[in-house]
DNA sequence: CTTGACCTTCCCATCATGGGAACCCCATAT
DNA sequence: ATATGGGGTTCCCATGATGGGAAGGTCAAG
């Protein structure tokens, strides 16, 4: 006797919005849900539990297809924990080299707009890097 | 007595791909070159020394506007080094956000690898995260 | 019977970048 | 002289994840 879960429905409850839901479904990262005779979607609990694992995955920053093997791992019963933790240090990695880039620009502009004395005169640091320095 | 520059040797001198030379100029970022009888562009010193400058700041991550005000107030001479200064500290402060996102993913990831002893057995914490906690 | 709130599919945009086709131009090697 | 190769040109399409919006179907309540 459960009621009709709606695309609406399994957004809310999942966090993944109806757009990306369908989108999900038509790159085979989630099957193809049931149907109304009005063509309406309709969600089971399983499938609102993928959306689900899939949020918190895209939340951690995974990307699509780590997503897509990862949760062929969680389907499998018989999966090896160091396969998910391999996709998992992987990423891990990924984020890291990532972060690190951002902060390396980061630091950068910081010094050179410390040297700026962000006034009305034309003199400045960060123009003068971008005109120079290679 | 200057030789031609193509499009290759500005590309190959400021480290912007051709593709994005023309890019640059169909989106209005650099104005368009002089041509050659036969269609083909040529730089001059200044535009290879513009390139130049957007390839730099590129490099520190500077979204393509604002490289647009960044190239605009490099032209005027009579420019105010708060106007430059305050378009760096929004970068910064948009560099900081976004690595400061990726660590929390990265220490999550971290911390639930850590406990994942990744071996042959199917128990493992990450999947467990992405299947419970929200 | 209208209104409004859903649903459907399909196309387009983002941001910066690259791939590739189809075609033109020119210099050098045969 | 001509074939070959390596430039140039324009134009279209793809990426990754997401949203906007149009055009049209369906349904419940007023």
């Amino acid at each position: 006797m459960s009621e009709l879960v709606t695309i609406r429905d399994a957004s809310m409850t999942t966090g993944v919005s109806a757009k990306m839901i369908r989108h999900y479904e038509s790159i085979g990262l989630i099957s193809a849900p049931a149907r109304t005779e009005n063509r309406y979607r309709h969600y089971s609990q399983r499938d609102i539990h993928e959306l689900g694992f899939i949020r918190k995955a895209r939340d951690l920053g995974f990307p699509i297809e780590d997503i897509r093997h990862l949760l062929a791992l969680w389907r499998d019963r018989s999966r090896s924990s160091a396969e998910v933790k391999a996709i998992a240090l992987r990423h891990i990695a990924a984020l890291d080299e990532k972060a690190a880039a951002l902060q390396a620009m980061s630091a950068t502009l910081k010094h050179l707009a410390s040297n700026c004395h962000g006034d009305n005169r034309p003199d400045c640091p960060i123009i003068d890097a971008l005109d120079r320095l290679g």
